[in-house]
DNA sequence: TATTATTGTGACTACGAGGTCACATGACTA
DNA sequence: TAGTCATGTGACCTCGTAGTCACAATAATA
């Protein structure tokens, strides 16, 4: 977390700075992202980065966390519960995601990175810890949807959230694929990484939820 | 492709020298991975890579082909058409995967981090080109499908597809997370990545391809 | 055996990374 | 104004990388 040299940096400073390694580690993964380069670019001197952060990875977790706080926002208040179905519930999660996605693009392809397999070394614990913790919030709510006997019962609540996780992250590169969207060329001209009416957007999330509903509903 | 040094080379040297490596870039991404290090591990010159190569990219190439041609006997033989349903031609599929896996533990890996999202710069249009033509692949059979009546009709073969091909490289890591499998630590031992009975596994598998069928199957 | 062609070698280059630190600069206090 | 403390600075250090090349060693040919 920064020092507190950092925090006492006029607002002007410390936005430069937080946007100037947003869009690195935007555009590049942990490892290939430089501070020197960053460093270049705002016309700072490196060793200012090293007093406002311990390390690399210090300022890493910070941009992590700080994108992480932004997207709350749009997804906190959605709760099951003011939903009638668990799919009115997903669908607007996700809308909440890609509106997210539309206002803040540096942190949610930020963000779109931790999702990836491949990370380095250096941040795989923290990962792997991120991703059971969303999996195991998210076998509580299929649970209930099992018990509430919305959701089918011979398949364990386990293997259905996997399964739903899988076409949650992959739906991000459906929408990639089949509009031949370029990330890197969107993040580069400041656009949203998915820089197409939010209404066909949503039309291809919702041809996967009509497939979710298919695969995890309870049939009679 | 190999430079004519290279096939010239005595069956054990060279096969040393391709395990060395496939070690290296099955334990590593395409970045991380270290001709160097590879280079004192096989107590070799590092200028004898560079007799047999042009450059990592040609010798990174080279065994993708070589894994490529591997898992192929495995794969090759299974045909739609000898199947009565696409779950038991897909299943069969998968199956041949994990026995590859299991005779094959280097390659599956190196294969493996193929599907990764996040890959090196100098490889992405690689792997584009590469996921473009397995997608296209397997939009011809589910389009067959559903032209038999036995896929839905209301969502396109494409959605369909995307959504198959997210949940097959998710079941990967379905299998690891639920059985904690560290796929570093059995490629270290030698072992296979999915070091487990196959009928487990299998058994995990089915359980996906159930909620997949429920998905894309046709209901009257 | 002498000559030529092929293959092996490892110190070396050029580059770029993260991180450090003695010093310069500015701001606030006495 | 003089002194003190926080902040800014960039040359420098160590490390590791991909790739090169003049030379040594071996193999093949005459």
């Amino acid at each position: 977390m920064p020092k507190p040299t950092f925090e006492k940096l006029p607002n002007h400073k410390r936005e430069a700075f937080t946007k100037g390694f947003l869009q690195e580690f935007a555009a590049n993964n942990y490892d290939k992202a430089s501070v020197s380069v960053v460093v270049k670019k705002l016309n700072i001197a490196k060793g200012s980065v090293y007093q406002y952060f311990e390390n690399k990875l210090d300022l890493y977790l910070y941009l992590k966390s700080l994108c992480e706080m932004t997207k709350m926002q749009y997804v906190l208040g959605i709760k099951r519960e003011d939903y009638a179905t668990f799919w009115d519930y997903y669908r607007t999660q996700y809308e909440a995601g890609i509106q997210f996605d539309l206002e803040h693009p540096l942190e949610s392809k930020f963000l779109y990175r931790i999702g990836e397999k491949e990370n380095s070394e250096a941040l795989r614990g923290f990962m792997k810890e991120w991703k059971q913790q969303a999996i195991q919030a998210y076998i509580g709510i299929i649970q209930g949807e099992v018990d509430k006997g919305l959701f089918r019962k011979d398949i364990s609540a386990e293997a259905m959230t996997y399964f739903l996780v899988s076409v949650s992250l992959g739906i991000g590169d459906v929408l990639r694929d089949r509009y031949h969207i370029d990330f890197d060329e969107n993040i580069k001209d400041g656009k949203p990484l998915f820089a197409l009416d939010k209404t066909v957007l949503m039309e291809a999330v919702d041809e996967q939820i009509v497939l979710l509903k298919g695969a995890l509903d309870f049939k009679k």
